[in-house]
DNA sequence: GTCCAGCACG
DNA sequence: CGTGCGGGAC
């Protein structure tokens, strides 16, 4: 599984992202929830309704219903309610200050991650990523669409996966950061559920396998 | 009508 | 391992 090559071609062909797209910390967390098993567009329109009051006191005191109306256009609204309150909890604990969270060690804040309320790994990892700074590959559908189609043997689970591709590139934060950002972009322009495999810029490497 | 950036629960 | 959660784009 030679990935750097994959990940040269996605950068000469799209470009850097600088993922992930939110001005502060929180907000990345908050988008993180959001977007599960949801388009992007849709989340824009929620942390646009938060308006100014996208910070961690807002979420932990709003209203229930209040809130679902503000995220209502994320689908799933009532749980991801209380998702963001688990997860605005769980920040309570370093005092809503991401450095210090940063002070602690990965696994640790995996770990804690893990066990709140509507975080699974992939939630997990994202927010590791894009707001704690450490370096955990984020595996999601598009990920494994993109490894199988390429020809990659898949493991099933999620931390295998992870734990593979970990082990086989440079642990750098930049690198999984822009890599995981390169693979959402080229999901959405090619490698869709239905591939549109015309200018596809791996189109050399792949297997052209249809599901 | 069908599809889509997950997760918790039984 | 199957199901519920839900909106918006096409």
């Amino acid at each position: 599984m030679d990935l750097l090559p994959v990940f040269d071609i996605l950068l000469k062909s799209y470009g850097q992202r600088y993922w992930w797209p939110a001005e502060t910390a929180f907000e990345m967390m908050v988008g993180a929830i959001l977007t599960q098993n949801t388009a992007w567009t849709n989340v824009e329109k929620a942390i646009a309704g938060f308006g100014d009051r996208l910070y961690p006191e807002y979420v932990a005191e709003a209203d229930s219903a209040e809130l679902a109306e503000i995220i209502r256009s994320t689908g799933y609204f009532n749980q991801k309610v209380i998702k963001l309150k688990a997860l605005t909890a769980w920040f309570a604990g370093y005092d809503y200050d991401v450095e210090q969270a940063r002070q602690v060690d990965g696994e640790t804040l995996r770990r804690e991650l893990l066990s709140v309320r509507g975080v699974g790994p992939e939630t997990a990892d994202s927010i590791l990523l894009y707001a704690l700074d450490k370096p955990f590959f984020i595996i999601d559908t598009y990920t494994r669409r993109i490894l199988y189609r390429l020809g990659y043997d898949i493991p099933k689970s999620y931390d295998e996966l992870r734990l593979m591709i970990e082990s086989r590139i440079p642990q750098d934060i930049y690198l999984y950061q822009e890599f995981h950002a390169l693979i959402v972009e080229h999901a959405k322009r090619h490698c869709k559920k239905k591939p549109v495999c015309s200018e596809c810029p791996l189109e050399k490497r792949c297997r052209k396998r249809i599901e």
